[in-house]
DNA sequence: TCTTTTAACTTGTAAATACAAGTTAAATTT
DNA sequence: AAATTTAACTTGTATTTACAAGTTAAAAGA
């Protein structure tokens, strides 16, 4: 008896078709099983079909038509705005290069830190990771990650290249992003800046900080993104 | 009989604890009345009730616990990204000048629109404004807005000055925003966006372009929006 | 008095059922 | 053959009922 009965049913009808939208079983544009086949294949309810459905749709996997169906999309699979397109042509993650600047440390809070801590964060401390994003060779995006250092065995020997850093939180520790909050800027490169990103000082950088919410209550990732919108744009839909 | 006895009472249910929380009737932090205390005053079930309390916590309205009650949250106002916050402290919308620079006007579509048009859309021809927005009388974004020209009679003759475009959509005409997709980058001011937002030329500028969605199906809002971002950022929840 | 238990709330999950309304294609009529 | 109607789907809305699970405060016990 594992704790897998305890997971709710429309819960794990929303993982099955999650996973077989992503595998690329249901191509993109095609229609969904009906939600009386649904029932039927899963010896469920149509209210439970339904709330599964609901969750696929507030993600944007699927967009439902009154007398028609459940039609398949495939959303940027980046949360909020974080996926990138190339100013002529999109550009798929098979392209984003991973470079690991510093690999995961624990380390305490920084003192002027953007973002207020609870105090469970304040005493665990953090981990630190900072990343340099490439397409096709060349420099797009810098990032400064803070993980508060809370129930994260073998975190910091993971190797993160090339690897979501969502993807591991989420298939390793079940920790998975529900929201969050976020401020821009537009700022000039300074020395640094303009090192890593291949940019004169100068040239604009778009700043990005955000705090994500995650499924453990209490438990927030902090990031500050430097992106070269030279030639990518920060693309999202929302 | 009007059209009134159409909406569904989930919606309506829903509006009037919208409007309530947006008038103040229920403080940020207190609780709203529990599930079967609104079946009651309402004369409707619970999953009737569910439903229009779903719809509050995907828009940030409240926020549900188990055991509790539903909390009452005041999200900010804009959709996707555009909230605006100053460096040091937050701005309310009350400090938000708006000054029309260019006055609704019907025009054909640009010639190269960076998003793709319906077909509807481009016979219609579209609605033209430009915007400039103000807080502490310095300018902070200027705005370009494309509507189609469908069925909005008497739009162009509406004043816009220190009103919402989307509340003025959403009052007169019923038109909500259901999303969209948006592409940002940073950019050096030239000339122009340099006079208008107060910058020297050279000085980093945030632009945003969106596409966004309404409740009207092939009914869409294009928006180019040029952002200082030397004294504010934007701000947004996702 | 302090601790524990219980009872009365709250929201979460799930079933079974019914009819409304939009879509599509087959069947019928013209 | 073409247009219309019908029937068989689809999702949308709504009711009724039941129990699970988390929260809180009052009641009972130490």
């Amino acid at each position: 008896m594992s704790d897998e009965s305890k997971i709710p049913q429309y819960k794990k009808i929303y993982q099955i078709l999650r996973k077989h939208i992503l595998t690329g079983l249901y191509e993109e544009g095609s229609l969904l099983p009906s939600e009386n086949e649904l029932c039927a294949v899963h010896n469920i309810t149509r209210p439970t079909v339904r709330q599964a459905l609901e969750a696929l749709v507030q993600e944007g996997f699927i967009q439902k038509k009154q007398g028609k169906g459940s039609i398949v999309r495939k959303p940027p699979q980046e949360i909020g705005i974080l996926s990138i397109s190339g100013t002529a042509s999109a550009i798929g993650t098979q392209y984003l290069q991973t470079q690991i600047l510093q690999k995961p440390q624990i380390k305490p809070w920084p003192e002027n830190f953007p973002f207020e801590l609870s105090e469970i964060e304040i005493e665990s401390g953090c981990i630190y990771m900072e990343r340099l994003r490439l397409v096709d060779e060349q420099p797009v995006f810098y990032d400064i990650n803070h993980i508060p250092n809370i129930n994260l065995p073998r975190f910091s020997s993971r190797s993160f290249e090339n690897k979501s850093l969502f993807e591991t939180l989420r298939a390793q520790y079940q920790i998975e992003i529900k929201g969050g909050e976020q401020r821009l800027k537009a700022f000039k490169a300074d020395h640094l800046i303009g090192k890593l990103l291949n940019l004169s000082v100068g040239e604009p950088v778009l700043s990005i900080e955000r705090k994500l919410n995650t499924n453990r209550e209490g438990f927030h990732i902090y990031s500050t993104i430097f992106f070269n919108s030279a030639r990518h744009s920060i693309y999202g839909t929302f």
